[in-house]
Formats: C-alpha cells, structure tokens, sequence
DNA sequence: TTTTATATTGCAATATACTGCAAATATCAA
DNA sequence: TTGATATTTGCAGTATATTGCAATATAAAA
C-alpha cells in the first residue's frame, strides 16, 4: 500500500546525508530541524549526519545547521579585496583614458588602486590624490609625479578631507579626475555616507575637466545620505559589465560615456 | 538605501555575517542599526557579530558600525633599523615634552616614528606632519587629530617637499616641532644631503615657538651640504647619551637644553 | 556644557549541542 | 533460521550558545 511512507521509514544513513549534501549545494544552508521534519528523523539523527558530513569535508557545520563549504570559501579565498577582479577589469578599461603628460587626479578606493597599479612604466604623469595609500602606490613608479593635496586626514579612509583640502582642491585644473563612489542611482546620481568625502568629491569634480567613475556594478542603483553630484556630471562611466549589458540601461539616455 | 542584503527568514548567524562583510567590502562601511534593520536582528546581534568578525579581521569595528580593512595595514615597530634601541631610548625622553591640548609636528625619519609610537593613549593631541610613514602611524591612535601638509611627495623619503609645502608651513604655529637631521655639528649646524628637504625643514622651524631635535649621538660632529639652522635655533636636543656625557660637550655651551 | 547616540555589561529566555543509555535495527556466522 | 555482535536511532538530562532586553557607562554631537 503506502510504499512511500515504507520508503521514508526505511531510508538509510547513506541516503539521508547524500539528501542533505544535495540540499546544501543546492541553497547553500540547510536547519538541522528542516531536516529532522523533512526526512522524518529526530534532531539528534540530523546533527550526527551532519557532524560526519562536517568531518568528511562535505559541508560545514554551524550553530542550528549548516552551510556550503563555498561559502565560506569566498570569504577565505580572496579575503582582502572584494570583487578584485571585477576591480580589475574596470582599471583596465579606466588606464586607455591616460595619456603622456596629463595631469590627473586618482581617488581613494580600492578600485582606483588598481588603476594605479596598471599605468605602465615610462608614462610621465602628473598625479594628484587624496588618497595615503593611493600616493604609497603612485610612488613606486618613478616616472610619475606625486603630489599629494594634504588637509586634515580622515583615520578611517586615510584621505585628506576638511575645508583646507577642498580650498586647496579650488585651486587646481586637472585633465582627468577618476573617482569611485559608495553608491550611484541614476536618478539620484552618486552618494555617499560620509558628508566630508562629499564636500572633497564635489571639489575635485568642480576642478577637473573631465570625470571618469569607476564603479563595479554592484553599486548600481543605490543610495545613500549625501549626494556629491547628478548622474550626468560624470563623463565616462566604466564598469565591469560590457557597455551594451541590460543593466545599463538606466544610464544609457544619459549623456555618460559608458565604458 | 542600499538593497543588496537578501533577507532569509531564519538566518544562521554565519549567513549574517558574511551579510555584513559583503556589504562593508561592497561599500567599505555600514552601520549597526543598518544591519539590525535588514537581517532582523537586534542592535545587540548585529554589534556581537561585527565584534567576531573584526577579531577575525574580516573587517574593522568602529564606533556605530564598521569600516572595511582596506588598507589599513599596520606598521608595527621595527627592531631591524639601525640603532633602533638608541632611537626608541631617544623617543622615550622626547614623548614627556607633549602634552595636552599641543599642537605639535612631527618630521619623519624613523627616531621620530619611534616617538610616534610612544605617544601615550588618551593623550588628546593636534599633529601636523609631512612624512607619510608617520602619518599612518598617527592614525592608529584615536585620540590625535592628523593633519598632512601636502606637496609634492619626495619618493625616497615619502615626505612632502617642495615649494607648495613651504608655503603651506609659512601660514601655520606650532607649540612644539619634532624633527631629525641628516648631519649635526656644533659649528655647522643642522646639515643636510638634499636641498628640498633643507627648505622644508627651515620652513618648520620658522613655524615652531619650540624645536626639539631627535639625534643619535653617532650623528653628532657631522656636516654636509646644506645647511638647515644654526644649532642655537635648536631649544632642545635629545640623544640616547645622559645629558652629562662628555661627548655632549661641545653642546654645551650653547643655550641648548640637552636631555 | 547638555543632549543624543552608541557601547558595555549582566541577565533571562530560548534554542541548540553534547553525553550516556537503552531500544531498535542491521550484519554476519553457524 | 538463529543468535551474537555492532551499528544506528531516539530519548532524557545537562551543558553551552545565541539572542534580546534593560541598566549603566562612554563617546559623539550640538
């Protein structure tokens, strides 16, 4: 008669785990009590089924259940700069836009490091930043020029901010300025969380000719507190993301530069 | 406000926060309300585990949330420079001239990075500084508010020089300078290899109502190129020798105070 | 300063983990 | 088949972990 009930009761060890190893790759995260209910165990059957799964390295336990080994393994992997090669793929796009001689100003940011990191040797640049470890990065090329605009120096993001940075920033015309941003809306345009990072932002777009961002898509179509310019103040935008991708759109009738 | 944390009905704590290291390397900050507000869980659990997660450097605790890592690596004390037992001895004696409320410089070189380090903890302080490597170092005290002169950045010293930072040091007073020297005789003065670090320094004596100088005695007796100050613009001269030294002689007789 | 926001601490409620044990089941040999 | 043995499972008691709350301390802001 009811052969699966049958089925259910007589499901074996084996079968149980290989059901919960399924699970996990497949949503990543599994409740010891979902277990319990859906193979019709006790709890205590699931946490041991669980616990030698853990130990022959097919998923990880945690408090309540358990997770992918994936998952973590993103964090371990690459746990110093999220997204690099999203990262990267925007700085190379961002380095064609630097010519001989130019006099540019590069942001603070990791994404804008890496751009630092690509200009090749023997291109004589004028660079100005904000950014400590921007300028660190900068210096280690020896045909570029460093000049670092001071002011009083933010302990979080190691940049100059304050009114004498952007009295200093007034004072300047760069070819190209590259900036990041936290977030960007197309209809909010670029914002950020910090009032100080706007009120810099603001002058070295106001003291640069052209502005490029450089923003992993990610970041599209989101906001936050301060506002540091419109959308279309920006002249190039470049992500990771070919410039034809549907989630362009939105910046597409701009008169932006995608890249 | 930013939209990327997925919320799931019942999350394990490990889902949270790798939530939350997504959104900090995504936007480099959140706060704590943020998370308590999009992954449901009290202020309390969202604290709790931006606590774990800067223990495990995933990312850095800050007062109302957290901050990425970024680059905030940080430089600890060095046991390999030259004479650094006689730099820290000397960095020991200098750090009881400041006190609170001053409004101080401080010059790079790496006795003056020692005294850096020494400055006690809730000592409220304004340094200004044109050495990046002390700057940074600044940063990781909490209680000092840094202030970077700018300029073009020197790629052997990583200071800032030129006639830009001159200008800047000409507007501003300190109650105390700490600076180093390349060269010291009681003669010649204060001498050094590199005529832009010469202007820059003569520009931060000018600024300063008190200059201390930080020197190893192996300096002492030493000249070259160009010349920075006389010794009498000197108020104090500290070296790892006990003021009552003989090879201090020579310094004597100057209104110099020795320590 | 005063005011407000955030941190810290201790505590209680709940959820989960662990341990030992006994019953149920599977395995295998005679 | 039968019975000895090993494994698996569920249960109960206890230990630990997690979370939210409240009171107080501390830091930021006005």
């Amino acid at each position: 008669m009811s052969t699966l009930i049958i089925q259910i009761q007589l499901m074996l060890k084996e079968e149980r785990q290989l059901a919960i190893v399924n699970e996990v790759e497949l949503h990543n995260r599994i409740l010891l009590t979902d277990i319990a209910e859906k193979l019709n165990v006790s709890i205590d059957t699931a946490r041991r089924d669980v616990k030698e799964l853990d130990t022959l390295n097919k998923l990880r336990k945690v408090h309540g259940g358990a997770i992918s080994l994936g998952f973590t393994g993103l964090m371990s992997s690459n746990p110093n700069i999220y997204a690099h090669d999203k990262k990267v793929s925007i700085a190379k796009k961002a380095v064609n836009l630097i010519h001989e001689g130019s006099v540019i100003f590069i942001d603070g940011g990791t994404t804008c490091q890496e751009l630092v990191r690509l200009i090749p040797p023997k291109l004589k640049l004028t660079c100005f930043t904000v950014s400590m470890p921007v300028a660190l990065q900068l210096l280690t090329n020896p045909d570029i020029k460093v000049i670092f605009i001071g002011g009083e120096i933010s302990r979080e993001a190691q940049i100059s901010i304050g009114a004498y940075t952007v009295h200093q920033l007034s004072e300047i015309r760069f070819d190209y300025s590259f900036i990041g941003t936290g977030y960007v809306d197309s209809i909010h345009g670029l914002t950020e969380f910090d009032w100080d990072i706007v009120q810099m932002k603001k002058a070295v777009i106001n003291a640069s000719k052209k502005t490029v961002l450089l923003c992993i898509s990610e970041k599209l179509n989101s906001q936050h507190q301060y506002k540091t310019c419109d959308i279309n103040s920006i002249n190039t935008m470049i992500t990771e993301l070919a410039p034809e991708n549907n989630l362009l759109n939105l910046y597409r009738n701009q008169d932006i530069h995608l890249l």
